[in-house]
Formats: C-alpha cells, structure tokens, sequence
DNA sequence: ATTGTGGCCTGCCCGC
DNA sequence: TGCGGGCAGGCCACAA
C-alpha cells in the first residue's frame, strides 16, 4: 500500500466528501466486500447516508456515517483513491501506469454527482463495514518510545517483522521501515527485544523523523535508499554493497557496514 | 502466544 | 514476438 503517508494523503483527498450525501453505490467486485459485507447490505446502509469525517489508522482509511457505521477502506499493495475524477496519487511505485475502468473494485457516487473510486488492480485491498480496530498498534507517525518498548517487548522475532506487524505499530511498510532501519543504523534481522534503551529511543525517534520527512517529501518511495533498494545497491552513506535478503517475509535491504 | 510460511490476485519486466 | 519466471509499498489463515 500505500503505506501510512500514501493513505494519508488519501484521507485528505476524502475530507472533500465529508458532508456529502452517498446516491448510489458501485460494488462490482464481491470478492472486494470483506467481513460479510454484501451488494445488498451496503446499499442498505450507505444509501441516503452522509460522510462525516475523514480519518486514518495507519493504513485503514475510516469514513464514519451519520447513521452511525463506519466504512473502512484497505488499499493492499496497488490501491488508489479516486475523488470527483482527481487522484492523490498518479501511479504507486509497483503499480500499473494505466488506469483501466475494470480496475475500479469499488465506488460512491454523491447526491451532488461526485464520485469516490477505490481503484485497486491486484485486488488485495478491500471494503469493510465497522473494521475492528483492536488489532492495530500505535500509530507510526507519533509513536512515543514509551509506546515502542512496549511494542518490541522481549520478542525474539526479527527487529523489521515487528515494525512491519501492524498490530504492534500501525502504519510502516516495507520501504518506509527499510529507509527507517537504515537511517537508525539499526539491523533488521536483530531479534525485537533486544535493543538497548538508547536504541529504543533511536528507533523511535527516527521512525518519526523519517515518516515526517519523507512525507513532505511526497511519499514512502522518497527515501535516500530507495534508488539503492535493488541488487547490486551501494549504501548511500559508505557505499558498501548492500545486503538483500528476506526479513519478515519480505524483501529486505540494508547495509552490513551501517546497521548493527 | 508467538513466529514463520504460504497463499491470495494481477500486472509488468526481464531473459530466452 | 511469445512465453515463463520472478517480482511487487499488504494481509490473512494456518502450522509448528
């Protein structure tokens, strides 16, 4: 996905609906409507609604009703928002350069003839009515140290599976935590638990700074690794050759020199 | 309970 | 040009 800053930036193309009255739905993909949701059931309940806010949890895109439920949206790995026909986001990092109409697995069209399109080739995003949020950690954006220790508690998993757990913190991705680990000096495959309290603080710190930064500068792809991030990569700070391998199912780099 | 693995689903890019 | 393999910013069910 998306990552924390693309939903983000989402969420603030979604604050244009909010006020808005919900005419008609486009559900033309049920295998995209998650825990039970229907065709049937969210016309019943999104007809005639109004959107009243915008919000985010890491990368759970929440838009509560006046009704009272809340639509949850999930962007997987190649999900778009699309509102009133202008996207936040042109192209993912991975995704498709085009944009095909059978892609549209999901859709809102307003009393006042806007729209609102989650556009998600690979379909590994989804729509889902009163999402539980139980499952999911502390925001990344803000997370506090206090909250990090707690987090990594004595866990002998990876250092990266654990941020990347979204139950533990909410918001990180791949790359937002591969730059992240990079910039914090820190390994990833060092087991959770085990930091130091000054590590601790590192972490959190730079888990901040770099959401931060990287936002401002338009998204989790705008790190300093990312054009490193392929085999063959030098760190940017050493110029070793970085490291590729596979740290919490995913693909991981980071350099051998710099991160202990 | 925690951790690791495989699978989901689709499109693109590379090498043959 | 065509085809197969590998890869992709996420997450969930399952097994050990």
């Amino acid at each position: 996905m998306p990552e924390l800053l693309e939903v983000e930036a989402y969420r603030r193309a979604a604050a244009g609906v909010v006020g808005r009255e919900v005419a008609a739905a486009h559900t033309p993909d049920a295998w995209f409507l998650k825990g039970g949701l229907t065709a049937t059931a969210v016309l019943d309940v999104l007809g005639g609604a109004r959107i009243v806010a915008a919000e985010r949890w890491g990368k759970l895109l929440l838009l509560p009703l006046d009704r009272g439920p809340v639509l949850g949206l999930r962007f997987g790995m190649t999900g778009r928002l699309v509102v009133d026909g202008r996207a936040p986001i042109e192209r993912l990092e991975y995704g498709p350069a085009q944009d095909r109409p059978e892609w549209v697995r999901f859709g809102l069209r307003f009393v006042d003839g806007g729209v609102l399109e989650l556009v998600d080739p690979r379909r590994l995003g989804g729509v889902e009515l009163d999402p539980s949020l139980d499952a999911l950690g502390p925001e990344a954006s803000t997370v506090t140290v206090t909250e990090l220790r707690r987090a990594l508690g004595r866990s002998g998993a990876p250092l990266k599976a654990v941020l990347l757990d979204q139950a533990r913190v909410a918001g990180l991705g791949n790359l937002l935590v591969d730059e992240t680990l990079w910039r914090a000096g820190l390994d990833p495959t060092r087991p959770a638990g085990g930091l130091s309290a000054e590590e601790q603080r590192r972490l959190a710190r730079t888990v901040r700074a770099t959401v931060r930064e990287l936002g401002r500068r338009g998204g989790s792809h705008t790190g300093d690794l990312q054009d490193r991030r392929r085999r063959g990569g030098d760190c940017p700070r050493c110029g070793e050759p970085l490291v590729r391998g596979v740290v919490g199912g995913r693909t991981t780099y980071h350099c051998g020199a710099c991160q202990r």
